[in-house]
DNA sequence: TCTTGATTTGACCATTCGGTCAAACTCACG
DNA sequence: CGTGAGTTTGACCGAATGGTCAAATCAAGA
């Protein structure tokens, strides 16, 4: 395996193919589905050469999950506390959707994983999902009192947002196979902005 | 195999015996991720003596799609023209709710298969799945027509609520692990049927 | 250029997996 | 009981899979 100085330019280059590459696989067959020579005919080099980057397929995956984590997350880190409530939370639901659009492969990789129950990420769940989302909650939960948004269950209130938004990039097969030609995302985004302005306005 | 006559009772029995096992591994970890010798353990059954029922792990899979599909749609189906609007759409809720949290191995094995891009039912989601969604978005759109219930996006509308049932089943360590001790199913009951009211009152 | 560490690979290995088969066992019924 | 169909299994097979290794190749700095 490469020394753990300096990263050269050669492996800056294969360790994000290859990362590029376990995305498009894992996402699409699941952690079990995919195979190391898939991705590393995926990212243009032997199975071996794969190996000497990364010591397992688990260390790839987990190397994913942890990096896109972050990335996944950030929309509701910029929920602020001191914007306007309601056009706060819809501009987090706009880019969730767009998430959803742009970055289906990222929304499919963590489905696979929660659907099967999460076994290689069961602990970033319980640790930094649920401080971020317990931090946001009181927010909301504020808003509430103040009258600035109606007062529902702020947790149920982000799970539907999660839901609605998530469901268009890891169902899209299904999506598509009802909507035919017709963009999802043309008639999504004004409904699910219409269902939280009614849900919300006070 | 056994002969295509009457099944004895061996062969009922051991049949659901190995549908309810395969239904068990299929939904934990996927088509690719089950095992045979896994299926069979749980059933009770040597795998030779399984593959005398079923004469692939595809067969099982595909035995345990279809003859599930038809009680994963039957809510659906039960979505009355005749009836009151709103009281149906959400009592429609009500059961899909219920078969999240009554049926998640279900679910979860069509959500297995539905983020994997359904390389196996794709054909029934654009038949039978189009042609049932058309018939309801057809009384929704009418409802809609005669100001019963709000305008919005038929099928978004019925996405969302597959989207919002369906995530308390096929997310359900996720909802946990946030909601700790508290059943979602407590939150999730008043929280959508708040939402679904707020959204459809003309 | 020469050397040394970084990179790449063909060959190989052990295990797992889906599936087969012939032989053995069991059950219902005449 | 006896018998034939229905049922069960141990042993086995070929392919796929995750991973290893020694040897070969390459690249960059002294």
């Amino acid at each position: 395996m490469p020394k753990d100085r300096a990263p050269t330019r050669i492996q800056q280059k294969n360790r994000a193919a290859i990362l590029e590459a376990a995305l498009n696989v894992f996402s699409a067959h699941g952690f079990r589905g995919a195979t190391v020579d898939q991705i590393a005919a995926e990212a243009g080099l032997s199975k071996p050469n794969l190996l000497y980057y990364f010591p397992s397929k688990e260390a790839i995956h987990t190397a994913l999950l942890s990096g896109l984590l972050e990335v996944w997350l950030a929309p509701l880190h910029t929920l602020d506390e001191n914007g306007e409530p309601l056009e706060e939370i819809l501009s987090y639901i706009r880019r969730k959707l767009e998430m959803s659009r742009d970055l289906p492969r990222e929304s499919r990789l963590f489905a696979n994983e929660l659907v099967q129950g999460a076994p290689r990420i069961h602990e970033a769940l319980s640790s930094d999902l649920k401080k971020l989302v317990d931090e946001k909650t009181t927010t909301l939960t504020r808003w509430m009192d103040q009258g600035q948004i109606a007062r529902v269950h702020p947790y149920h209130l982000i799970f539907s947002i999660w839901a609605l938004t998530q469901h268009y990039a890891d169902f899209d097969v299904q999506v598509r196979a009802i909507l035919g030609d017709e963009n999802p995302f043309d008639g999504a985004v004004p409904f699910v902005e219409t269902l939280y302005r009614k849900l919300l306005t006070p």
